[in-house]
RNA sequence: GGGGUUAUAGCUCAGCUGGUUAGAGCGCUACGUUGACAUCGUAGAGGUCGUUGGUUCGAUUCCAACUAAUCCCACCA
């Protein structure tokens, strides 16, 4: 077996042979298992756009590695993906391509786009659940099921209508957020405000005879086409007398009253502002209240329309710079003063956004939102980590309701005809043949729904909602939901909300909440920045299982992490470290060497030494699992199989495997295979294609390790006493290297040591008296009662369970040595203050629990004896 | 304006319910190819755990204030 391993590990092609074979060993598969608890991840899905990128490299590690620990656990797990959410960004994507190709969307019709953007999504579908496989993903992909799939549009279509008729869902003329570039209405959420400079311009509005004025200030003149009022606040003096009165808007013509409102503050700017309700959400509700008309100035491209007068079919912001021109020129600019403000911008393509007057299907979300926020509040759904549930709150306490109509042809379509003659709205699922008023013909409503409307139900559109499937009895409420704290509004909310509504049940037990991956400045990774890192080209250059174990090690939930390629490569170096140590075990085993039950090995000192610590790691790591701390759980192991494996416990395994003695060198084969195997159970996780491959050569194993059994604490833990005997001796080695580093022997030199040890631990030492000489450098060693008739030019080390002895006189500077014992007996001084320090105040002794307090006392007495010997080598030294 | 997060070694970050000699990776220094591994080994240097108070026998850890970064939400034209 080993013979065929190369000097250092190759990820590429094991990691190709390895998820090759899993997906055609359908061993990502599952269904309904009643002897078995599910175990459910809701997870985004593919993107359209076809390019992987590192937010999904995350989420699939994290989400994986989950399925992989609970599969391990026994559970049956089931990864719940849904369809393509960025629905906006699609069909700006396909219209682009259209473009491209000469085509205008409204040229090919709505039946035409929709087959366009299917092959698209086809295409690109399966280009990124390849390219999710190469990552280590072990989605079931054969049950994917997209959002626009005739059940899940059951789903959708379903809910819609039944909210529609409790009165959650209506239709109405209201301001919103509209895209001139996606030409569609928005969301609140799907708004992003960027802080731009611009300029406050000061405009003067003149009574028609010119005998009053008012002046207005304002970031966006190019409105001014659609004011129906100039508002000042009722108690501002300065204004009082003109209020009912009118002023003509210049450059426009038209006259328009003058009217109060305390939505207008008489601080800010010149204490009068104009009022533009169509096009500004705060100007709307003034309008509301004044009873003004409400103007719409724009196109749906954002152009001046015909309303606009001359300005008409400019572009705003060429109107905007024509109508500033023309008021310079007729007097009316007053001031110009430059301002910083922020403007809204669509969250897909960046386009400011204009608000515009429009009808549109709201839902109604202050009553859907009280046992959303029940469901966490309560503990019944639970963030982690704990913090972000406060940000989930501070937006369900503040919402308002949805816009989820959208001017899009891709996307599920409302489920509202109307009747052509009597204007009748039908809502209902089945597409009505005439009007059930009337008898007049209908046409259904030509927008679709916000494609999070849909997203909102995956957790049991996905499992066959509306009808009772196995699957939803089973797999609903799902367990976790992992995403990143960007989408908890558009996402993870409305997930809640319709959980809540629709199921009365909520949608998963747990939000395990992480943060973006930046670059290594910290600046988020951007298409226009060109800091992308691409995680194939990681794959590529360093393995997948590099890729994942750099995601998920040293950083927190919740927190943003930096990309290094230097961490990268740092997991690529253990990986290498895995796979020369497994090579290292094979090598030694021979040819058709069996395994043994390791319990009835004799074991030796440091067999039990690493039993122990393996079953330390296992409970460790477990616990770490269990509370989705995986950076813990993984870096432990980490330093557990780099460590204590390879470091100290290979490395005295050689002494046996290179000896004469069978029975030892049996024992210490058998244990290192235990160990190895067991280490790569609790690496798998995270790094599946090593461990699965590192964990196939071993004698004796099961089909796949991602079946296998997660290691489980056992009897080990009773060789704690073994254990520490151990660690006196590892105490020593180091004292000895440090010694030789200081003193600058190398280590071709051999020294001989004489071990002085009261009797209990002198047979500690003479036990591993073997590997003590190996890992020391020493050719020869004995152990001693007591320190009579040495060599007092010896060097003279002190450690806690023993005192060394090292013949090097004739290479030791006696002074060095002073010096020497004289730094330790300082640190030590230090050390046994600090101790007495604690012991000697009585509250410490009489508050704090015994078993600290005993534990200061141990640590003290340790110090003490290890002064004691100190002072009397200083002594002998003159 | 409201809310959150972060501040620990030169850099990037861990540190779970207060008691550790405060850790890791990278970088740095010295030595080293000893029969798994130079994608390595051994040893080492480097931190008054942002500042100031408080709670406590004891605070990097809990609380408050402050300072500095950063994010989200709401936004006055």
């Amino acid at each position: 077996m080993a013979s065929q391993m190369e000097k250092n590990y190759n990820p590429a092609s094991v990691e190709t042979l390895w998820y090759e074979r899993w997906e055609k060993n359908g061993y990502f598969h599952s269904k309904p298992n009643p002897d078995k608890q599910p175990y459910t991840i809701v997870i985004p899905p593919p993107n359209i756009t076809g390019k992987l990128h590192m937010g999904h490299a995350l989420d699939n590690t994290l989400q994986d590695t989950l399925i992989r620990y609970k599969r391990m656990c026994g559970y049956e797990t089931l990864w719940l993906p849904g369809t393509d959410h960025a629905s906006i960004a699609t069909e700006v994507k396909i219209v682009e391509q259209l473009a491209k190709e000469g085509i205008l969307k409204t040229d090919i019709g709505r039946e035409a786009f929709l087959e366009r953007a299917w092959q698209w999504r086809e295409q690109y579908g399966k280009t990124i659940v390849k390219q999710l496989r190469k990552l280590g993903s072990s989605c079931d992909w054969e049950r994917e099921r997209f959002t626009m799939d005739e059940g899940c549009n059951r789903a959708v279509t379903k809910v819609f209508v039944n909210l529609y008729n409790k009165g959650l869902i209506y239709r109405g003329d209201r301001i919103i957020n509209w895209c001139p570039a996606c030409k569609t209405a928005l969301s609140d959420a799907e708004v992003e405000y960027e802080e731009q400079k611009s300029f406050l311009w000061h405009i003067r509005y003149d009574a028609p005879d010119k005998s009053y004025s008012i002046t207005v200030a304002t970031t966006r003149p190019e409105t001014m086409l659609g004011d129906t009022a100039i508002a000042v606040h009722p108690d501002d003096e300065r204004y009082k007398s003109l209020i009912g009165k009118t002023v003509v808007i210049p450059a426009v013509d038209r006259e328009i009253p003058i009217v109060a409102d305390s939505y207008c503050e008489m601080e800010f700017g010149t204490g009068a502002v104009k009022i533009t309700p169509g096009h500004d959400p705060n100007d709307f509700e003034v309008g509301i209240r004044c009873n003004l008309p409400v103007m719409n100035v724009f196109t749906a491209d954002g152009h001046i329309n015909e309303l606009g007068g001359r300005y008409c079919g400019m572009d705003r912001f060429e109107c905007r710079k024509a109508i500033v021109d023309d008021l310079e020129r007729i007097g009316a600019l007053v001031r110009t003063e430059p301002y910083a403000h922020n403007v809204g911008t669509c969250y897909r393509c960046h386009t400011t956004i204009e608000s515009i007057v429009s009808k549109q299907w709201f839902v109604s979300m202050k009553p859907l939102s009280v046992p959303a926020i029940d469901a966490v509040r309560s503990g019944d759904i639970k963030f982690v980590p704990e913090r972000f549930d406060k940000t989930y709150f501070n937006w369900m306490e503040n919402i308002r309701d949805w816009c989820i109509s959208r001017q899009l042809w891709w996307g599920h379509r409302i489920p509202a005809w109307y009747c052509d003659s009597c204007g009748e709205t039908i809502v209902q699922e089945k597409a009505p043949q005439c009007c059930p008023k009337c008898g007049g013909s209908v046409h259904q409503d030509e927008d679709v729904l916000d494609t999070w409307f849909s997203s909102g139900m995956w957790p049991f559109s996905t499992l066959g909602y509306p009808d009772e499937t196995e699957e939803l009895k089973y797999y609903y409420p799902t367990s976790t939901l992992v995403t990143g704290y960007d989408i908890i509004f558009f996402w993870v909310a409305r997930m809640i909300v319709f959980g809540e509504e629709v199921m009365h049940q909520k949608p998963f037990d747990t939000v395990f909440v992480h943060g973006i991956v930046r670059d290594s400045l910290g600046r988020k990774m951007s298409k226009s920045l060109g800091n992308g890192i691409d995680p194939l080209e990681v794959i590529d250059k360093y393995g997948a299982d590099s890729l994942r174990f750099s995601l998920l090690t040293g950083n927190s939930a919740g927190n943003d992490m930096r990309f290094y390629w230097e961490k990268v490569e740092s997991a690529r170096n253990f990986c290498n470290k895995i796979y020369n140590a497994a090579r290292f075990v094979l090598m030694n085993l021979g040819d058709g060497w069996q395994p043994k039950e390791v319990n009835s090995l004799p074991l030796d000192l440091s067999d039990k030494w690493i039993l122990y610590r393996l079953n330390d790691i296992v409970g460790q790591a477990t616990q770490n699992m269990e509370n989705f701390e995986l950076g813990l759980a993984v870096q432990k192991v980490y330093d557990f199989i780099w460590t204590e494996f390879c470091d100290w416990y290979i490395e005295m395994s050689k002494q046996r495997l290179y000896g004469d003695d069978m029975q030892a060198k049996e024992t210490a084969q058998n244990v290192l295979v235990y160990v190895l195997r067991r280490s790569m159970q609790l690496l798998h996780p995270f790094m599946p294609f090593i461990t699965e491959e590192l964990y196939q050569r071993l004698p004796e194993h099961e089909e796949t390790i991602m079946l296998s059994e997660w290691p489980k604490e056992d009897e080990s833990g009773k060789y704690a006493e073994e254990s520490t005997k151990l660690e006196a001796g590892m105490e020593i080695v180091r004292s000895v290297r440090n010694l030789r580093a200081e003193m600058q022997v190398p280590v071709s030199q051999k020294i001989s040591m004489k071990i002085v040890a009261n009797s209990a631990n002198a047979a500690t030492f003479e036990s591993i008296l073997p590997f003590l000489c190996r890992l020391a450098g020493a050719a020869d060693a004995k152990v001693c009662a007591s320190a009579e008739g040495f060599d007092k030019n010896d060097v003279h080390l002190v450690c806690s369970a023993a005192e060394v002895y090292i013949p090097l006189a004739s290479l030791v500077d006696i002074e060095k040595e002073k010096e020497r014992v004289n730094k330790e007996i300082e640190r030590l001084n230090g050390e046994i203050a600090r101790y007495n320090g604690k012991l000697n105040n009585p509250n410490f002794v009489s508050k704090a629990p015994e078993n600290v307090v005993a534990e200061e006392r141990r640590k003290l007495s340790v110090a003490e004896g290890m002064m004691e010997k100190l002072l009397k080598r200083k002594e002998q030294l003159g």
